[in-house]
RNA sequence: GGGACUGUAGCUCAAUAGUAGAGUACUGCAUUGACAUUGCAGGGGUAGUUGGAGCGUAACCAACCAGUCCCA
């Protein structure tokens, strides 16, 4: 074959990932050095998930990193996994079972959480395959569930750890009650929606008095919940009615008028409802006060007895409708306006939130974050960027108390047990709870488990170390724990991280990562958020199909400026698309010329000054690029390896190649074709982690696979190489080359001749050092610059045009006839940016106080400047001169 | 209400306070030995606005304008 044909990603990538996964190159291999470790726990996707764009970036900057370090010789893992995603899972497997008219509550909960189980082995692997659609390269033999038995029982065991210690304790307190759901959920869980709504003002009367006041709230319905009226203490308005009784309109239950400062007498009249049982902030009244808490709803946000008779039973909303009628024709309505306001959300079943009173399983999160934040703030763990280190501190300074019960059968059950009097006994098992119970009551004793589900928060908690086997001290645990970076999204910096941040630092007595990498948001094009809804969801797996993996990866990475969101638009994965068939095509061309030899190369007997300096061009971006990927800058990492493997080796160098190979010079062909492949088997290298698929598949094609001995997913790269101080002089000397044939080329552009025409350059104007560069590298600048004779000796003195190039004076000589007229207005134009920069320059040196205080290098630099301009001038001026 | 972030070329974004850049789009030209998924060249900037500190700012400070997000 002549050459490798054409790229087509489709045939490629499952064919690789295939040979990676079944030669097992994802595990890692072991080394022995203490600190050359690195590894990343995979922030786990829900069971029931599908590969989104933010999964895509998310996975493509673990396997960056991963990729990055196996290269470099690092003991690697990459700890994959799922989590079980108790209400989502829940939710999915009900749908299925109601369509088959299966409800759950006649199936039974042990059923209902096999059936669960089946559709999990089933189905619920897909966000798995799709991964490793995107190159994940995971070791997917060490992959874990949050409902494994390993985890299962890690959670187990830091229940009861913590319940020992009394940082997990129950109580009765308000939490979010999903009324669909019928489960507490936690803050986190709750979105705020600005919905449009109605502000009803309601009069209450004063008993014994012909009184009233008006009070405004958003839920007119639980009023019947009321238990006190509320004015603020320096409110004179009200102060002849604390103490007294004021009645709920139609149930006439009394209620007492008192003094508390969270009524803001700046807010409506002044007067506020106190509803303990619906309503946080009531709720702290009602403690500081000792009011009584009424519930009036039942678990699905219907009344209860504690509401009017005629109300039992009706949900809250339909209530809502027959209260305000009923205040209306009593006259007990003062007004109704439409308002703006928050309501909260459940952001699973979207239902409409309502705080409830019930008995919950709280965490004592307050404690543990103090070393949790801690730990931020002396930079064990180090937020990049630095600033989310903010929002993390914001939150942690406010935690609350963290409800950690749900209602569902799905997950892990919590190892409380109860006897029938409700004492509580919490250990790993039942057998256990019953010996506890036995020692303490001093008799057998039957218990039952607490119904409940913990929150599957609480095993992501966890996730840092009980997937490396904790409590169990693996291999894995001493290996990889604490982990290298997490790389995470900012919308689950509280949800996760920072509850990772406190269970490992308590159960582990060391944080779990020593970075966190905080990644943006994909939007779309036009910066809007991906939705559903809205239809401008872009599908991951529809780009890999359309453009390749690897295209789609470069395209995130170069995409992930800090700070930024990433705005994704399909041009720019064709973009790069397009780079990877440029990959594709430099092999081809290798191939076509034959240039492959075998990838050894002695830098020091490299003299060609083409050679060195591609050498050099590519050890600069290699060392800019590790630096970048060391420091999170993978916009600045990709741009590197894009301009030096596009415009660096393909765009210059093989061309400065071309008039090399087709010269008979057999040494000088043998050390070009060294210095091709072994830059070829470095930009694979360079370019692995970025783009695996495409560079995998063409070390195979060249068959650096049997020489080196590797994969390159698995190959070291040892290659460390300087050039000597006459080699990089040599390689420097090509830039002036660039220069040369760069501006050369503009300006036959500018004067509109065809720049595929050829010239004659004279060269007796210029410095000695410029005639020796042209000499040595003759042959491609008469190629590149399309020039038929270089001269250095004869002055001709007719038909031609001066100009200045790479600094040089130079004389054109062209066949055609040339428009002088336009040369002269080009070399005017020239001159007068020239003028400009001179003034510019000379109006900062006459400025004393410039002198004075800049830096000296600053003000030299400044004075060079000046002078190099005036040189240029007076270049300029001379030939301006020979058009008169 | 509290907090964070952003505003630079048509678009997406860079750049230690010291000569404003890249990709892409656009315009023109090119095509026989890797590649039209290409090459070469070109135009395009009152740095959101206004003040302030500073020898000097896109960058620092303040206010305002416009927008995004988080918490309540």
């Amino acid at each position: 074959m002549k050459n490798f044909g054409l790229y087509n990603h489709t045939k490629i990538e499952n064919k690789i990932y295939n040979f990676w996964e079944k030669k097992k190159l994802f595990k890692p291999i072991k080394n022995t050095k203490k600190n050359k470790y690195f590894s990343v726990v995979i922030p786990p996707p829900n069971v029931t998930g599908s590969l989104h764009m933010g999964h895509a970036l998310n996975n493509t900057i673990q396997d960056l990193l991963i990729r990055f370090k196996r290269n470099q010789g690092y003991e690697t893992l990459w700890q994959p996994g799922t989590d079980h995603a108790g209400i989502a899972t829940q939710m999915v497997v009900e749908k299925q079972l109601a369509k088959k008219n299966i409800d759950k509550k006649i199936l039974g909960r042990e059923a209902f959480i096999k059936e669960i189980w089946k559709w999990k082995d089933q189905s619920g692997n897909e966000i798995v395959s799709q991964l490793k659609k995107l190159g994940s390269s995971c070791d997917w033999s060490k992959e874990r569930f949050t409902m494994d038995k390993g985890l299962s029982s890690a959670v187990t065991k830091v229940f009861v750890d913590l319940y020992n210690k009394k940082l997990i304790y129950k109580d009765v307190k308000l939490v979010n009650w999903d009324p669909v759901l019928q489960t507490a959920v936690s803050d986190l869980e709750v979105v705020q929606k600005d919905v449009e709504g109605k502000l009803y003002y309601i009069n209450y009367s004063i008993k014994n008095s012909d009184e009233h006041v008006t009070i405004a709230t958003t839920r007119p319905e639980t009023m019947f919940g009321d238990t006190a009226l509320a004015v603020n203490p320096k409110d004179k308005r009200y102060k002849h009615l604390v103490g007294k009784k004021a009645l709920i309109p139609i149930l006439n239950r009394e209620i007492v008028i008192i003094e508390d400062i969270y009524a803001d007498p700046e807010q409506g009249s002044g007067v506020v409802k106190i509803t303990p049982a619906h309503d946080f902030n009531d709720f702290l009244v009602g403690e500081r006060n000792n009011l009584e808490k009424i519930n009036i709803f039942s678990k699905d946000a219907k009344l209860n007895n504690n509401a009017p008779t005629s109300y039992i039973g009706l949900d809250r909303f339909v209530a809502r409708t027959k209260l305000v009628e009923e205040l209306n024709a009593l006259n007990k309505l003062d007004k109704v306006e439409n308002i703006k306001h928050a309501v909260p959300y459940g952001d699973r079943s979207d239902a409409v939130i309502e705080p409830y009173l019930t008995e919950q399983w709280f965490l004592n999160a307050k404690h543990l974050a103090k070393d949790a934040i801690a730990n931020v703030k002396n930079k064990t763990t180090s937020f990049f960027p630095e600033n989310w280190s903010k929002t993390y501190f914001q939150w942690m300074n406010n935690i609350q108390p963290w409800c950690i019960s749900r209602q569902l059968w799905w997950g892990h059950q919590i190892p409380a047990w109860y006897d029938q009097n409700g004492n509580i006994f919490v250990a790993t098992n039942k057998k256990e709870a019953e010996k506890i119970a036995q020692k303490k009551l001093q008799k057998k004793v039957i218990l039952k488990q607490d119904e409940d589900v913990l929150d599957t928060w609480f095993s992501s908690a966890l996730w840092s170390f009980a997937t490396f086997g904790w409590p169990k001290k693996t291999y894995e645990l001493k290996r990889f724990y604490r982990t290298s970076v997490l790389v995470t999204g900012f919308d689950i910096i509280f949800f996760w991280v920072a509850r990772m941040m406190m269970m490992s630092l308590y159960f582990m007595k060391e944080v779990p990562f020593s970075h966190v990498y905080v990644h943006a948001l994909v939007r779309d094009e036009k910066g809007q958020k991906m939705s559903k809804s809205k239809g401008n969801v872009i599908d991951p797996l529809v780009l890999i199909n359309e453009y390749g993996a690897d295209a789609l990866r470069f395209t995130l990475i170069s995409m992930s400026s800090p700070g930024r969101d990433v705005k994704l638009s399909k041009d720019r994965v064709n973009g790069y698309k397009n780079f990877a068939t440029k990959i594709w095509n430099i092999f081809n061309f290798s191939k076509f010329n034959k240039t492959f030899d075998v990838p050894k190369i002695n830098i020091k007997q490299i003299k060609n000054p083409v050679n060195l300096w591609i050498l050099n061009e590519f050890k600069e971006c290699k060392t800019n690029t590790n630096k970048c990927l060391e420091s999170y800058r993978f916009d600045e990492a990709s741009k590197y390896v894009y301009q030096f493997t596009w415009n660096a080796f393909c765009d210059w160098y093989i061309e400065f190649a071309k008039p090399i190979l087709y010269s008979g010079d057999k040494k000088n062909i043998k050390e070009l074709k060294q210095t091709i492949t072994f830059l070829q088997s470095e930009i694979l290298l360079l370019l692995h982690p970025f783009m695996p698929f495409i560079t995998e598949e063409l070390w195979h094609l060249t068959k650096f696979n049997k020489y080196f001995q590797s994969a390159l997913i698995s190959y070291v790269s040892k290659s460390k190489y300087n050039l000597n101080s006459i080699q990089i002089k040599k390689a420097k000397n090509i830039n002036s080359v660039i220069e040369f044939i760069t501006q050369l080329r503009s300006f036959k552009t500018s004067l509109g001749i065809n720049p595929s025409s050829f010239c004659k350059i004279y060269l007796n104007d210029t410095s000695s050092k410029f005639k020796k560069i042209i000499n040595d590298n003759l042959d491609i600048i008469k190629r590149l610059g399309r020039i038929e004779e270089i001269d250095s000796t004869q002055n001709i003195s007719q038909s031609f045009i001066k100009t200045i190039l790479a600094d040089e004076n130079i004389k054109i000589q062209f066949d055609n006839n040339v428009d002088l007229q336009a040369q002269k207005i080009l070399q005017e134009k020239k001159q007068q940016e020239i003028l400009n920069k001179i003034t510019i320059c000379e109006k900062k040196l006459e400025n004393q106080s410039f002198v004075k205080n800049a830096p000296k290098n600053i003000v030299d630099n400044e004075r060079e400047m000046l002078s190099n301009y005036k040189i240029d001038l007076e270049k300029i001026n001379i030939i301006l001169r020979s058009f008169v």
